[in-house]
DNA sequence: CACATACTTTAGAATAATTATAAAGTAGTT
DNA sequence: AACTACTTTATAATTATTCTAAAGTATGTG
């Protein structure tokens, strides 16, 4: 049933590597994610209308998220978070920073930031990362 | 009924100032938000459980929310948010950054962090704040 | 300082995002 | 081809939050 074809070898890799069985629906899903040539930004009900809305067959919510999340911990999706409660993604997962323009987000390169000065982490404990935000707001 | 001392003032005047009257529960909302040395990382879930477990006669859900609200939209309290879906408030409004530590929320004085490069903003925008998240993991 | 009125509180219903469940289907191995 | 473990799906459950409408209260006015 499964098309091996070559075609979407790189995305059934990505699958295999997060530990998915590389099915239809999330051979679709991650094609649909990475198959771009500019990084996305999106929430699973938006990865869900777009997707559907082309399909006469829909793929289920549960398929959505289980497939983001299983993306998201093989570390092929980033997350990050708004002030409303929902769960974005962001197919760009290099290093980088935001900005956050009237719920509209536009990434920075990481190389368009750099510190003077930066905290010591905790004891015991190390930096992971660090994320800037910038928020705008209308020029008037 | 309102019990209108000075002790109290403050907190009155921060409601007054959010565009709310000075009820009991607002005032006591507010107070248990402001009335504290160290400042206060909460969610509203958080902040109803904390204060109701002390009371017989329990505040509302919709009350905490409201006044939290109202605080926030007056600059009183900071949102934000981490990966899971709930806002979060603080009530060191200055400008500041976080360490994100397993669910913890640390505050980092603005002056620990500077930069040494930013980019512009977009064409018609600009700069309303600047937020680093520092995310740290355990020294193995 | 009693009254009227607009603002509040509250319990409970409604909504939105996400997660859990369990029956029917499929991939991958034998 | 058959078996078994993993998947998909529709649906229910959960969690955070917002809405609603009835009962209660703060506050200005007289």
């Amino acid at each position: 049933m499964q098309k091996n074809n070559n075609k979407n070898k790189i995305f059934i890799d990505k699958l295999r590597s997060s530990g998915l069985r590389p099915t239809n629906q999330r051979v679709e899903i991650t094609k649909f994610l990475f198959n771009r040539k500019k990084t996305l930004h999106f929430t699973v009900e938006e990865l869900k209308n777009s997707m559907n809305l082309k399909r006469s067959k829909k793929i289920s919510t549960a398929t959505f998220y289980n497939t983001v999340h299983a993306l998201k911990s093989a570390g092929y999706l980033k997350e990050f978070s708004l002030e409303n409660n929902t769960s974005y993604y962001d197919t760009n997962i290099s290093s980088h920073h935001h900005f956050f323009d009237n719920g509209k987000v536009i990434d920075i390169k990481s190389d368009k930031i750099t510190f003077q000065k930066l905290p010591e982490a905790p004891k015991g404990r190390k930096i992971k990362n660090v994320e800037v935000v910038i928020r705008l707001e209308n020029n008037n």
